[in-house]
DNA sequence: CCAAAAGTGTTTTAGCTACACCCATGA
DNA sequence: TCATGGGTGTAGCTAAAACACTTTTGG
């Protein structure tokens, strides 16, 4: 644990990622459980003193999924004195046997800089942080009961996800290199929460003009096979 | 100078608020100079150990403008290491003929939330902060040198000024309670930075069916007088 | 009665939707 | 050849833009 001597990091800030990832059915994210605690939250951290905040989000994320270069953007910086508790910091650092004494920075108020990326589910073999035994994909729509104000950052999250929708080219991040329009249509799905129709959606990202076609994919499936694409240059 | 006290504040992390108004013509700021430095910056705060963000940047924007209940949202945290610059600070705190020494914290390096604010501004009468000898308005394209990446947090807040423009109705906070389309169409004008077509305009923030209309205004001009109008509720 | 600005009716255009049809595929 | 899902043409609808005309005002 020499990584969080007390020295090393800016006091009373945080950072926070709800890790967006897509598995062909569901949109999922990813959500840490602490150690002898019972206790689920966002993967998070600490900002160090020479580092720079997004440095340090960026950083925190590789080292969840082992991903370098993904879509990672900071959403909002949550706050509220409400959002501070004592004592679940504190019951995280006793799951881990260490000096709530050493450690009692851990224990004051946090504000923290909330981000969202969105990653490749498949890419990923996600690994649990120091204060974690576990890190696994929940679906948005399932989550585990979340530590603090975690649950309302996810929800935030969400909104400016489909808040920007149609701004960013979303799917680029969630999906594999190649992928068909129904695979793409799915994403959009899982984001929105509702379903969309078949011949618009097609006719809509096609007139963005930001896809390339390939060749087709067989399924050995009793239907005409899909296109494949990829997102251009 | 008591309510500097080092331990009053939570360290390294500030606030910064751009405050928009609109004089008839053009989209202004409000923007410090501090005592005896020739250095300008936005007008902005720390944040007390027992206050939330949001409650710190609002009194911030009280206290300089006397308003109350404005609108005032976050929009970005800059955590840069290149953002950091003591001498600056030191500078800015010699000027003042502070101590040093006891305001050390004040010499380290910051991470800071953005915010951005829309007033009215015939009803402002500006108060400069405790380091500051002077706060003035300043037209968005005419702005004084400012310290630090103060110049890029104006941008990005400009920048998230014009995304938002077509789904929050801005000119509410910017225009006094009853203004002509006229005017409305140049608060647009103003944030946008470009000409919109008058009876496209029109129409569309008729249609969008917020605004109530009034009497005419009379303005002594060989023309057809224009409805004055308002926002709804 | 003129010029300038404001308001509105009409036409044109563009984008979306719904529906249909055809195509490709493997059972 | 049938069932299924995929791709696209077309007709209809709606909202926005462009244009033109009328109205109002003070000189």
């Amino acid at each position: 644990m020499e990584n969080l001597k007390n020295e090393e990091f800016i006091h009373h800030l945080s950072y926070d990622s709800v890790i967006f990832g897509f598995n062909g059915k569901l949109l999922k994210i990813l959500v840490l459980e602490y150690h002898n605690t019972g206790l689920f939250a966002l993967p998070g951290g600490f900002v160090k003193r020479n580092q720079s905040l997004n440095e340090a989000a960026k950083e925190g994320l590789t080292k969840r999924t082992g991903l370098k270069n993904v879509f990672l953007e900071q959403f909002y910086t949550f706050g509220e004195m409400e959002r501070y508790d004592g004592n679940a910091m504190k019951h995280i650092l006793e799951g881990n046997r260490l000096d709530t004494g050493k450690n009692r920075w851990m224990l004051d108020r946090f504000i923290t800089v909330a981000y969202y990326a969105l990653i490749n589910y498949d890419k990923v073999t996600p690994v649990p942080d120091e204060l974690s035994d576990s890190i696994n994909w929940y679906a948005v729509d399932e989550l585990p009961p979340l530590m603090m104000d975690h649950k309302e950052i996810v929800e935030k999250a969400l909104e400016v996800l489909r808040k920007n929708l149609d701004r960013k080219i979303v799917g680029m991040n969630l999906l594999p290199s190649k992928f068909t329009m129904k695979h793409l249509q799915q994403v959009y799905e899982a984001i929105l929460g509702e379903d969309l129709r078949r011949t618009t959606f097609q006719r809509k990202m096609l007139s963005l003009n930001v896809l390339d076609r390939h060749e087709k994919l067989y399924q050995g499936k009793a239907h005409k096979a899909p296109y494949l694409y990829s997102f251009k240059q």
